[in-house]
DNA sequence: TCGATATTTCGATATTTTCCGAACTATCGA
DNA sequence: TCGATAGTTCGGAAAATATCGAAATATCGA
């Protein structure tokens, strides 16, 4: 049975705010969509456009969050997106949401369906 | 048949942004939990622990993202959140996390009942 | 060991955010 | 109309963020 463990609202915080920077967030979304494999920094920072060492800033600021790891490969450092954590996130925010209003957000559980059709490729 | 609509990054990220600040989170959550009903803003302000006038600030901002909306009744400017603002927040989210790896974010569809079990009151 | 590649760290600056007190606006009741 | 109540707006100071160039670190290949 699953447990019923709430991340410290200062976690929240945190990662609502490393994923609330345009570069950031779009970082984060070429991770998961990367997968396990992951994307090594360099890389990472011509996709988004930004210099090398901004970026590296960006990748510490989501990997203290808990929303990103990393591991050197060769004289890359390969970084990956860490799903159970944008889980707990997203299980923070939907219980905080339907807790109260349970009616209000049923609908919910249909988006992971929504963005199966929704994803291009 | 629903749309697929997205929310402009730019306004997810002003979301998320908004979200991502110990007590703007509190007041949203207040506010999901006291439903389409509303509070007064002293009332928030009271629950929370901030002064009226920062509180205000934070209204502004949870607004301007449109998190939550506002009415005046009487005296007292009651504000209430917006379950679609937050639906499409959410909605983002997951559709950036299971776009990618449908299987891995699979157990999303579950949460909404996780929720429900674990928020008390 | 040396040079080249990949990334991070440092230091400084520009910008944004946060927060408070004081002043202002709106509404109600007498 | 006045005074009290409810909130917001304004102005400024302190703190946190964002970003860049330059320098430092780590790894590989020759």
């Amino acid at each position: 049975m699953a447990q019923c463990e709430m991340a410290p609202v200062a976690d929240v915080v945190e990662s609502l705010s490393a994923l609330a920077h345009v570069h950031r967030l779009a970082v984060f979304q070429l991770l998961v969509r990367a997968g396990a494999e992951g994307m090594a920094a360099g890389e990472i920072a011509r996709d988004v456009g930004v210099l090398p060492n901004t970026l590296s800033t960006h990748l510490t600021i989501l990997a203290h969050a808990g929303l990103i790891r990393s591991r050197r490969e060769g004289r890359s450092i390969i970084y990956s997106a860490d799903y159970e954590a944008m889980r707990d996130l997203l299980g923070f925010l939907v219980s905080d949401c339907c807790g109260g209003q349970p009616e209000i957000c049923a609908p919910l559980v249909g988006i992971a369906d929504v963005a199966d059709r929704c994803s291009p490729q």
